[in-house]
DNA sequence: TCATGACACATGAAATTTCATAAGCTAACC
DNA sequence: GGTTAGCTTATGAAATTTCATGTGTCATGA
């Protein structure tokens, strides 16, 4: 039960007053707070190379991708609404690094694909990123990764249950 | 040290192609799309509340503060720029939710308090994020609620910047 | 074949966020 | 005592995101 974790005070105390604070101990919060901070640190090697966030990404989520995405696909992937994600692909494709293509089945889709820009630019981002996640890992030796992404994966399952669709 | 999670699919397929994404096992994409999924689904309690996201997470770091918070305080416990933060308490205290008071100390430093309406807005907002927390947590009985939020606390502690604690 | 509804992406105006910087204070130092 | 540097908040222009909606395509069935 036990694990070594950092023994550092409890909360960063934003706060000087209250001894706990709601959200020092909720959930969410704690949830958002952690990804927010594993995440800063690695979007300061984003920043070195001149790649914005959102940018990264889609060129993420594109890699290892050889049909192409769909804007809605990436849009979901990448935590975006969809219009958001049209205009940062019209940036995208202006700079060079996705190119829109059409579907062979349905024409309203548009398929989006790295070009050999876009594949030159994440290819070096990707070792980054692999290294930044080991090292992060190993921050954290007692956690078993995997038993760890299992439990981040099905959190992030459908919440469902309960009220589904409305009768109409 | 089994534990029973969900076991639909391990990824849920925004790509048809390669079996396997990077971003469907990398670290920080999983943090981020949890933490995005679980808030989604208290967003919606928010939103038939007629609250912005960003409104609440000021209300909420607020609650339990008698002394009030600083403007860079409260942008950095809601994950938001300061400039951000300033104008979001722009419109909070157009719509009476907050007030700005000066320190007594440092006539630099804004202290933020809630209004009377503030803290009634929030009352009902903290019962159903409680109540959204427990619902949650009773989804994944194998795991120790106080162990993960301790797991998370310890992620989003300051990582690296130079070295560790040095005694100053 | 023609409705009809649903889906996929794009677009435009409005709201929000960001970046860079300004203005007001405080603290430290010479 | 008067710089000088640093800290806290505010501001304005530019970039981004969102909301609502438009356009074109698909699918179903009468």
């Amino acid at each position: 039960m036990d694990i070594a974790l950092n023994n550092e005070a409890p909360h960063t105390s934003v706060v000087p007053s209250g001894e706990g604070r709601f959200v020092d101990d909720y959930l969410l919060y704690l949830m958002a707070r952690a990804s927010h901070a594993i995440s800063a640190e690695f979007h300061a090697t984003l920043r070195r190379a001149g790649i914005q966030v959102p940018v990264w990404r889609v060129l993420a989520s594109l890699s290892g991708s050889t049909t192409g995405e769909t804007v809605t696909g990436l849009a979901e992937a990448c935590l975006l609404q969809q219009p958001t994600m049209t205009k940062l692909l019209d940036r995208m494709v202006r700079d060079g690094l996705v190119k829109r293509m059409p579907d062979a089945r349905d024409r309203r889709v548009v398929r989006i694909a790295m070009t050999p820009r876009g594949e030159a630019t994440v290819r070096d981002l990707l070792v980054s990123a692999k290294a930044h996640e080991a090292e992060l890992l190993s921050r954290f030796p007692d956690i078993g990764a995997n038993r760890l992404k299992e439990l981040l994966r099905s959190m992030a399952a459908r919440p469902a249950r309960g009220r589904r669709r409305e009768a109409a």
